[in-house]
DNA sequence: CGTTCCATTGAATTGCGTCAATATGTGTGG
DNA sequence: CCACACATATTGACGCAATTCAATGGAACG
């Protein structure tokens, strides 16, 4: 009998109002009336299971993601086969802005963890942009936070000594749980060694050396993806190129 | 008794219209009455002298930029005072989207020699984007292409031998030369040895004797920063992970 | 309880960074 | 036009951090 209510209720329950990340996702600035527009065209959403792809390279543009919970790595294959990581993505990032230049994707997403995504088929996204002047502001806010991401990434990348890029990788992560309103320091890595080698441009074994050190230093505790970050002045200076010789660290801020 | 007439001769020259750089930059894809609309907006056109900065760190965010002729290079400061080179800016590049994400400028954009370039107030090119479909869609595509150069970056600095950053690094300069109607193998590098050090993540000395090698090889032709790219082959061999020995490569395309 | 996958640890090698000297080029003023 | 100084580029020698190869350890799965 009460079909209908039910039915209401748990879409309501998956609309952008209801969503936990509203304050993060396109909606951010967004009126009430103006959610209801957005909300009319995300209306698929997914579920993948570890391992499953949300696109493959040379898939046309037709959407773009969010990632709702769960965790992705985006990923582009070099001529030799390998695999190249080009960043991750946590709950209330975008998924597939790297199609936005060719019209077809460059990149393959792979649920790193069961995961949930929104549906954005571009094209609406754009026509009710054209019409909402603070959803166009929030797209490209989206946009230039995915760009950001991807300098600090490079960051990392140049001319940085294996532990500095470790220590920012975990230090930068905590961070962006932080965002999504879990634990920053205690973190349930989804991503294997090879991942976060590949990402951070070193050998798995480098990085795995790197986080026994870490945890040698007392700075985190390591229990296979489990990290938990004991200290995080310490995880912080050694990211900005300190040099950790000694668990016991002398120049306090004075 | 003229002056009008050179007025609107200047104008129009200095126009979206007549730019070299149509097809490259904002308007492409846009039709004549539309290219009207756009071109009021792109009034103001400076020129800077070798060194100059277009924006700088904090700045907020009021304009992109085009660079119509010249080049420029984005750095950011890292803590303890040493510049990374975040990318390369050639003619029909956005410059100054890296404020997107917080509305403030997180890099330097530097004119690398006299360069000209075009200022887009953001706020007016918004207002125009929203109602010129065809100009949002091609905002963003320069926007992609953007990212895509970064992604490039970053697979240019994962993993890759510094001999392989180097051929690549060249393959792709003279690959965006040829896009903007240059010569793509008579390149005349604007940066500094020290400027591809810092964006390969490489120390100089490192490019220096990679270009040496380069010419060994026969690949290159080195005079200071005038480069010649002999063997376009062999340079994009090398860049995807051959390694060089021997001038003479046996393994042909079969 | 075994099999498979993933992570850690060890030992040997090497590519690249650092330090240092020299060479080349570029712009300035005499 | 040359001489000078200063910036930029090249080349050499050496040491070390990170990769590679290899073996072991532990967790997760059926």
């Amino acid at each position: 009998m009460n079909d209908a209510v039910d039915i209401d209720l748990a879409r309501l329950r998956r609309s952008c109002a209801q969503c936990s990340l509203q304050q993060l996702c396109l909606p951010a600035g967004i009126d009430a009336d103006e959610l209801v527009r957005l909300d009319e065209i995300v209306r698929r959403r997914r579920t993948l299971a570890r391992g499953e792809r949300l696109f493959r390279i040379g898939d046309p543009l037709a959407s773009v993601f969010v990632a709702r919970d769960g965790a992705f790595k985006t990923v582009s294959i070099s001529e030799d086969g390998e695999e190249q990581v080009i960043g991750f993505h946590l709950a209330g990032e975008l998924i597939g802005l790297d199609a936005l230049g060719e019209g077809a994707h460059r990149c393959e997403a792979v649920a790193l963890e069961t995961a949930n995504v929104c549906d954005v088929p571009l094209d609406e996204l754009s026509a009710v942009a054209a019409q909402l002047p603070s959803l166009q502001q929030q797209l490209l806010r989206v946009i230039g936070h995915s760009l950001n991401r991807d300098h600090d990434h490079m960051e990392m990348l140049v001319r940085r000594q294996a532990n500095e890029r470790i220590a920012l990788f975990l230090h930068g992560l905590g961070e962006r749980y932080r965002q999504i309103g879990q634990s920053p320091s205690a973190l349930r890595l989804p991503m294997s060694r090879e991942d976060v080698a590949r990402f951070l441009g070193l050998a798995l074994e480098t990085v795995s050396r790197g986080f026994t050190r870490l945890q040698e230093d007392g700075v985190i505790a390591v229990h296979g993806r489990r990290v938990e970050i004991l200290d995080l002045d310490l995880l912080e200076r050694l990211a900005h190129g300190a040099e950790s010789g000694d668990p016991k660290r002398q120049r306090s801020a004075s």
